[in-house]
DNA sequence: TATTAATTGTTAAATTTATAACAACGCAAA
DNA sequence: TTTGCGTTGTTATAAATTTAACAATTAATA
């Protein structure tokens, strides 16, 4: 078996998780350091440190004993793994809020993964260019995305357009989609989605918040229940 | 044990997808729907029917069998489960296009959470509104958490002011916190955080669109070794 | 030099999550 | 009426993911 295949084999979560170890590990290499151990990379992430150790067997890296992991060395066997050697050009599908601040976020950041091209219907922004990105009219997205040689998508339209979107995204040969709408979309067999919504987490936050104040609210109730009875006796 | 015990025990992707169903469900009670199979949702969140009548046993909700399930019933289920009965109040910290989409995705969407206040440090900003949110001074956190009790911070200012608008909030008794910059922040115990970063996700798009890419490319060299092979008998 | 403490790498176990299997039921059509 | 099909609800099984346990090793220190 190749080493290649090896990797096809990452968990899912593994691969997630590297790319935030690599984001943070830029974020060390700035601050002058050269190693890190294990549970600095787990506490910055919230995770354990034996799970950072077993991300890094999986991936076939070594520390040094008591000197922790070279971050250079450990930042470039992960982008080995997580990018693709020629770059993969990326395009935004509406410049919207949402579609700017994501351009902002990733403008220059990496090497092999580009934003190219945006798309909007609005006359006002068409022409013109984000983060010298430029922005087309979305009716010519077929020809931009084939000439741009542009492999993702991210959807960034009006949630009512997201599955309009979609559609063409495909029908002009898009290899992985990522959806920022709160409505989901389909696509082919062979087409990568990853749907993405931000609402689910607010909801999930909120969730965990009010099931605290209850059980905080239950917990004044018992010790109530208690003085109570132990004032009967 | 009471049935909010049986609810504090969801599992954790549960309450994501209910919060996901519930969104679906709204969708199709306007499209004038009033019964839904386990397939048809399951179709929409990209899962399995089985998954679906899963979550839904866990929540104590059944069906009527060759009908489907009740949308508008479900729907009320769902709000009462991940619903606060007494509203909870969110704050925005960081009014640039990340705060300003998350607002537009958001405002009147649910009764139960509400985004009441949005923070920012622009003096253009500070004292207009936003979707009729007020947008406050930064240094005015703790003054206007209180008073509006609210409990969810969603962070989304420049990453490199991430970890001090964190501690700001955790100093201003915030119960939740949602972080959407890419630079992880550190909170205490009994502050629920979740991070939300939107590098990871394209950088997984990006990651499993070369995986495809090899592996179509693997094909072609055997199907050409193949080749090779065959015709030397 | 011997001892201690800290760290990695890895196997084993536990936990969480998803899938499969199937009984029960009810409607529709033969 | 009876048969067959499609759906739910639930238990059992499998898969994915995380955590625990611990040997091996090294550096610092007594």
């Amino acid at each position: 078996m190749k080493a290649s295949d090896t990797l096809k084999q990452l968990p899912h979560k593994t691969i997630e998780r590297l790319s935030q170890y690599r984001r943070a590990l830029l974020i060390c290499l700035e601050n002058k350091k050269d190693h890190i151990f294990s549970h600095e990379i787990a506490k910055i992430q919230h995770i354990t440190p034996v799970q950072v150790r077993r991300d890094l067997m999986l991936i076939g890296y070594s520390g040094t004993l008591r000197k922790g992991y070279n971050i250079q060395e450990l930042i470039d066997l992960i982008s080995d793994i997580i990018d693709s050697n020629e770059g993969i050009n990326v395009a935004i599908l509406g410049m919207g809020n949402l579609g700017r601040a994501l351009l902002n976020y990733f403008s220059g950041k990496r090497h092999k993964l580009s934003i190219v091209a945006s798309f909007d219907v609005n006359p006002d922004k068409i022409g013109k260019s984000f983060n010298n990105i430029p922005c087309h009219n979305i009716t010519d997205m077929e020809k931009v995305i084939k000439r741009e040689n542009i492999e993702i998508g991210i959807i960034t339209v009006p949630a009512s357009q997201s599955m309009a979107t979609a559609k063409q995204l495909v029908k002009s040969g898009i290899k992985g989609i990522l959806n920022y709408t709160p409505k989901p979309v389909e696509v082919p067999e062979g087409v990568y989605l990853e749907e993405y919504d931000m609402i689910t987490t607010l909801e999930k936050v909120s969730f965990y918040v009010k099931m605290e104040n209850e059980r905080a609210a239950d917990q004044v109730i018992q010790r109530k229940d208690q003085g109570t009875a132990a004032s009967d006796f």
